[in-house]
DNA sequence: CCACACTTACTTACTGGTTAGTAAGCCCGT
DNA sequence: ACGGGCTTACTAACCAGTAAGTAAGTGTGG
């Protein structure tokens, strides 16, 4: 999917097709990231990759088609710090929230993007609503399991619904602190809110001490 | 503050000001609300009162200070339920805080408003992002008090900043679960969420069991 | 009590700006 | 020499804000 990124000096060559793309989809997040998708316009990515917004267009097609690559390319940048590709379980998933929010307090740029992105998506007939809402459904179906299979490893038995509950809440607690932090840095320190809040719910959850170490 | 706002049928008078002024503000709520603050137009918000977009802006000057109006609308609008005007402490104002997260789930447009623009206000040089960052500070403030309340009623000696990483976890999971409600509004019940979210805080907060009972 | 002065609540019309998208053509590397 | 990558030029839509005019109301002096 992505060959050839490599070339950086030798003669200005000029830049294959692959390598282009992958400049303007950065670019487009940071565009996407500090204005929104909306007030975002494409002459302002444009200006980044230093072309015109006709050559933006011709190799994204609209503008539309350019948010769901750069929500595609989030999701590629999120899990490529990842050895193994798969998604981990159990406490393993929690010791990789805490340690994406780490990441994230220094990709300020992603964490804004992704902000202003699900915020507008809950506007009507946005490009992205349907993106953020599978999203969701994705995490709240990961979380819940994890908090499951730790549930059965300590022998506790959860009531009817508990589960998804605790998974709603540290969905909510990640992205409500996220909101926090781009909008007050030294308000909230991000990988040790997100790790307290988390530790908190899983406590509270599985009624006994839950502690998340680094990994 | 309003006085004259019936006399529906007669005749069909000129409206008031503060009448008409409250029409245009609840008709922006929506408009920002479905839209958002750059997408929603002055056009749409004058069209839903039955005016022109010029007859808005003769009543507020300029699409910022109706948007800064809306916003201490939604203020007022947010504690009028309130028998006495003060915002309460301890353990009353959690349960303030779960009530008004009942009352939101039938009230939408208001949430959504709230989301839509607490989204937007990360972006670079937004007009809501100080009134948003100052709202986050208050209830940063008052969360934390009470939680320090809770914690000497209940003789429990809190590490220090510990009050408020909790009044953050609280913030952000009830911004967060609003957020997957307005996409999803199956996958959560957005008052009992928030219940169980605060408790959970709490809970392992204190290191003994907190139950929020409804008001 | 009523006419004249003034204010309020708009409308219509326009300005200057920005937007996404299209079409056609140019240039460079292969 | 040809095609991909791009530019220039353009369109049609939409935007906030301004200016000027109008009709309806309000207050007041005689």
């Amino acid at each position: 999917m992505s060959e050839a990124i490599e070339q950086a000096a030798p003669k200005a060559k000029r830049p294959t097709r692959a390598h282009r793309r992958e400049e303007i989809l950065a670019a487009a997040t940071r565009v996407f990231g500090s204005k929104g998708y909306h007030q975002g316009s494409l002459v302002d990515v444009a200006a980044q990759v230093g072309i015109t917004h006709a050559g933006v267009l011709h190799h994204f097609g609209s503008k539309d088609k350019l948010l769901w690559e750069v929500l595609e390319y989030r999701d590629r940048v999120d899990v490529q710090h990842l050895e193994g590709k798969h998604i981990p379980g159990g406490m393993d998933l929690f010791r990789h929230l805490v340690t994406t929010a780490r990441l994230n307090a220094d990709r300020r740029g992603i964490v804004q993007a992704y902000a202003v992105l699900t915020g507008e998506s809950v506007t009507d007939g946005h490009p992205a609503s349907t993106w953020v809402a599978h999203r969701f459904s994705v995490l709240r179906g990961e979380i819940s399991q994890a908090v499951l299979a730790l549930a059965t490893e300590r022998d506790v038995q959860l009531p009817d619904g508990e589960a998804e509950r605790a998974a709603n809440a540290v969905i909510a607690v990640m992205d409500g602190l996220q909101l926090q932090w781009l909008l007050d840095p030294d308000a909230v320190d991000l990988a040790e809110a997100t790790r307290f809040s988390i530790e908190s719910i899983l406590t509270a959850t599985l009624g006994s001490t839950v502690e998340i170490t680094s990994a």
